[in-house]
DNA sequence: TCAATTGCGTTATGCTATAACGTGTGTCAT
DNA sequence: ATGACACACGTTATAGCATAACGCAATTGA
C-alpha cells in the first residue's frame, strides 16, 4: 500500500509523503527548511527528518522542487508548466535562477537564455561538463527595498 | 597582544588565527570545510569551530576567501591582483562564478561580464536590489571527463 | 512464486553553524 | 593617565541541516 497513486492530473504520481511534503511547499510563500516541513507535518504522522528528506529528494528529481543552496531549503517549482525544468524526460528550459528577498523571504524565480549560454560557452571552453548550475540572488525585493 | 599585524606585503593585516585559516585555504587544492580547516589547526592551538568561523568572517569581507555555498566550503579567491571580488575597498569585479569538479574537488573561479550584465539587468527590470549573488556549476572538469 | 525494486518507519549519528559568556589588548578622547 | 570603546580571542553549550544503517511492506515482472 506505499505505490505511487496517479492521481487524475498531471506528472509523475506522487505517494502519499511525496504529496504531502509538495503540498506544503506549495502552499508556503517563502523558502522552507526540511525541518520546518517535517514539524509541518507532524499531525499528518511525519516522525523523522528522513521522511521529508526522502520525498524531497524525489520531488527535486523530477523536477518539481528547487533547493536553494544558499539557504539549505526548499521551494515549489513556479512554473508548473509541462516539464518545467530541466530533467523529467522533456527537455526543460535550461538552468534557473533565483531572486531571493532577504526582508520577506520571496523567491522569484526565473531564467536567462543568455547566461546559460554564456555559462555553457566557457564550460565548452574549458572542457568542463556541467552537471548542475546554482545561479542565486540574494538583496531586497522591489517592495521590501521601497 | 591579539590584533592585527601589519605585513610587509599586501592588503589588510590579518591577525594570527586570520592568517592561520588563510594559508590552510591557500595551499589546499580544493575547497575545505570549516570543520576540516580546524582539524588542520588542531596543532596550532585550534580547538573550537568559532576560531574558524569567525577567521572566516573576516576573510570573506575582506574578499580574500570566498565559500561554496553548494558545498558549505570555501576556498581562497583565485585571483589576488589587488582588489579582488567586491568590496575591498576599490572596484572589485563584479560577481564571480565556479565551476566545481565533482571528481577531483578542482575550484575553477571566473568572471563574466555579459553574465552580470544580464542579472544586474533583471534586477533592475523587477526593481529587486542585489546584494550577493552566487553563481556555482557543478560538474566534471576537463581531467575527470577524459 | 520468487527476486528485485521501491517506499516507508525508526534509531542513531554526523556535519555545519551560532549563541552567550567572559578575557585580554590595543585606541583614543578626555 | 584613565576610562570608554572596539575588537580579537577562548570556551562551553546548543541549534540546525543531513544521512547511515537497519528492517518491514507492497508492487512489479520474469
Amino acid at each position: 500500500m506505499n505505490a505511487p497513486v496517479s492521481t487524475p492530473t498531471s506528472a509523475p504520481a506522487l505517494t502519499k509523503n511525496q504529496s504531502l511534503v509538495f503540498d506544503v511547499l506549495d502552499r508556503a510563500d517563502a523558502p522552507m527548511s526540511a525541518y520546518t516541513i517535517l514539524d509541518r507535518l507532524r499531525d499528518h504522522g511525519f516522525r523523522a527528518p528522513l521522511q521529508v528528506y526522502r520525498a524531497l529528494d524525489k520531488l527535486l528529481e523530477f523536477g518539481m522542487v528547487h533547493r536553494l543552496e544558499s539557504l539549505n531549503a526548499f521551494v515549489a517549482c513556479a512554473h508548473p508548466e509541462s516539464e518545467c525544468c530541466g530533467k523529467g524526460h522533456g527537455h526543460g528550459h535550461g538552468t534557473v535562477a533565483f531572486a531571493i528577498c532577504e526582508s520577506c523571504g520571496h523567491v522569484s524565480e526565473f531564467h536567462d537564455h543568455e547566461v546559460d549560454h554564456r555559462l555553457g560557452d566557457w564550460a565548452k571552453a574549458k572542457n568542463f561538463k556541467p552537471a548542475k548550475t546554482t545561479i542565486e540572488i540574494r538583496g531586497l525585493c522591489g517592495a521590501c527595498a521601497a
